[in-house]
RNA sequence: UGUCCGAUGGUGUAAUGGUAACACUCCAGAUUUUGAUUCUGUCAUUCAAGGUUCGAGUCCUUGUCGGACAACCA
């Protein structure tokens, strides 16, 4: 263990091990339901339930809680299985809530003949009306006191599929007044007949979440159920039906989940960006999914120290995605190696420099990491820099390229401008530079000293590439709490796609996902769909840029 | 007009009745062959009112504000 102050819930654990609460045997688990992918908030209760088994010595199940088979499908629960991996957390026994429903079945038979379950005839609608609001108590069904070997017999046919969808229900018979809604008599089974993506059509009668978790944690022994906030109303109803069955009683404690602003962490949003093909698909990089952010170029490390950095506690709260950011430059910094591209090039001849030569130019592939070694990098008398670094005005405090400003070309030589080409437009449209022979990086004797640094890319070897610059995908902070729907406030810019962008020639050999850090302009990696002779990078996060702040607070 | 939960700098999280701190952000500066990184420094915090106590962010009461709960979703 560190010396970091414990967490609520590690503090409530290690209180538990200190009694010899169940010898001191520590069991979480995971419990995503899958219809849909992972995403950021998921990392976090991923984290915190495999963080808090390894830090006790214990164990974490993997649950699928895949009682709603509507919504269910088996792509779902391998795109968990890998992002979890992906993550870097490894499960202790792989389940799901369906293994459980032949015991789930016979945990409601048992109920119904202890008189604490009946079978309902009542619509959805019927049942919604009765059930009263948070401050009005509920009424009882009428079908509420049936006895009990008629219950047995009704729930029988409803598994035996004699009745439709929606026909009849079984519910728990608790209390109509509780100020809980959760205990106003809740639904434990319905009938749905339809196909389940892994018992088929056996069932056509699934239990409710409510009906299934707790006994599931149950079942497994669980002995932390950690879950978000919205589930304690739940926990008496579970505490309710592990007393009444007489199971295991794991204990529930809840956190607050992560908001991240700028972005939405709801499921069913997440899937309308997909299906509404607002977005490219799950793993679309600017989707909060653990598959997007893969994909933009996040590493599971950086993943793993954000939702150790936020925290875990009991209140509502908005999380900085500058944060998230700042995580994954850190870790980047220090192990993605660096590159040479320009996106927005524009051409710079060294005048002075012979026609036909090219050297190879030894450059550094991580300044941060002296084990990172050193690539050749070619240059020559044309090259590729930014047109953003050329400036014919350049304003006070301008470190970049001007007629008469000289800089330093990265790994090479300092050059000094001597103006540029323009159309009979009058816009730039190539920049014209002197070298100084003595100046090679490495070997300068010149005496010259320069502020600015530029990178660039040598024409004739360039690489020809495209580059997706990803923005946030949303204009507000919280799209979810403002007063229109959450697509309106979808950023028209979140993604810019340069398909003129030049690389170094090293850069072919770059392997889907592999990140990068390409001097000046922030950390890239690889597209999944890149190939060396078709190149696609995805901008993770930019660079800080105290010039770019200066430029805008100057403006 | 219910039940439950919560409230500490701009953001997130600590302080377990005894000097309100750490990180991110912001701002200023130093260093720099990435205007990056690194380093230094500055600004800034206990929802309110009572009470208990030698002493309250912490305990109690009341209030205020925010959130959750009325799916045959999870």
């Amino acid at each position: 263990m560190n010396d970091k102050p414990l967490n609520f819930l590690e503090e409530i654990i290690s209180e538990d091990i200190s009694n010899d609460k169940h010898a001191g045997r520590i069991l979480t688990r995971f419990p995503p339901e899958p219809n849909g992918y992972l995403h950021i908030g998921h990392a976090k209760s991923i984290c915190l339930n495999f963080g808090l088994a390894q830090t006790f010595n214990g164990k974490t199940n993997l649950r699928f809680d895949d009682t709603n088979p509507i919504t269910e499908k088996t792509e779902y629960v391998e795109s968990i299985k890998a992002d979890i991996r992906w993550l870097g957390f490894v499960w202790e026994a792989e389940y799901y809530a369906s293994d459980y429903f032949e015991q789930l079945h016979d945990f409601a038979v048992k109920l119904i003949t202890k008189g604490l379950a009946y079978v309902d005839d009542l619509s959805a609608e019927e049942i919604a009306r009765l059930k009263g609001t948070p401050t009005e108590a509920g009424l009882p069904s009428p079908f509420r006191n049936r006895p009990i070997a008629e219950n047995l017999e009704l729930f029988a046919a409803m598994r035996n599929g004699i009745y439709a969808d929606g026909e009849k229900t079984l519910r728990a018979k608790i209390d109509m007044a509780s100020p809980n809604m959760h205990l106003r008599d809740p639904i434990m089974y319905r009938i749905k007949h339809a196909h389940h993506h892994r018992t088929g059509n056996k069932w056509c009668i699934y239990p409710m979440y409510d009906f299934a978790h707790g006994q599931s944690d149950a079942i497994e022994k669980i002995t932390h159920s950690i879950c978000t906030l919205e589930f304690e109303v739940h926990r008496p109803l579970y505490n309710w039906f592990i007393e009444q069955l007489e199971i295991f009683p794991s204990r529930q404690i809840e956190f607050a989940r992560g908001n991240i602003n700028y972005t939405i962490t709801s499921k069913r949003k997440l899937l309308q960006l997909v299906t509404e093909g607002h977005v490219a698909g799950w793993d679309d990089p600017r989707m909060p999914t653990i598959s997007g952010m893969r994909r933009r170029g996040y590493t599971p490390a950086s993943i793993r120290d954000f939702c150790d950095r936020i925290g875990i506690a009991r209140r509502e709260n908005m999380i900085d995605v500058g944060l998230l950011e700042f995580c994954v430059r850190e870790d980047l910094n220090k192990n993605a190696q660096r590159r040479m591209v320009v996106v927005n090039p524009i051409k710079l001849i060294i005048d002075n420099y012979p026609d036909d030569t090219t050297e190879m130019l030894t450059a550094e592939n991580n300044t941060e990491d002296p084990n990172a070694g050193s690539r050749l990098m070619p240059f020559s008398k044309n090259l590729w820099i930014e047109a953003d670094d050329f400036t014919e005005n350049p304003p006070k405090k301008y470190f970049r390229l001007a007629p008469g400003l000289s800089v330093r070309l990265k790994s090479a030589y300092i050059i000094t401008c001597t103006g540029c080409d323009k159309d009979e437009n009058g816009n730039v449209i190539a920049v014209h530079a002197n070298y100084h022979p003595n100046s090679k990086s490495g070997q300068d004797t010149s005496g010259i000293s320069v502020k600015g640094v530029m990178h660039f890319v040598s024409a004739a070897q360039a690489l020809p590439c495209t580059i997706n610059l990803y923005e946030r995908l949303f204009q507000v902070e919280n799209p979810a709490s403002e007063a229109a729907d959450f697509l309106s406030y979808l950023n028209p810019d979140s993604l810019k796609v340069i398909t003129n962008a030049f690389a170094e020639p090293v850069l072919a050999d770059a392997q889907p996902l592999q990140t990068f850090q390409f001097l000046r302009l922030g950390y890239f990696c690889a597209d999944t769909l890149s190939k060396p002779n078709q190149l696609i990078f995805n901008r993770t996060v930019t660079l800080k840029d105290t010039w770019a702040k200066e430029v805008k607070k100057s403006n």
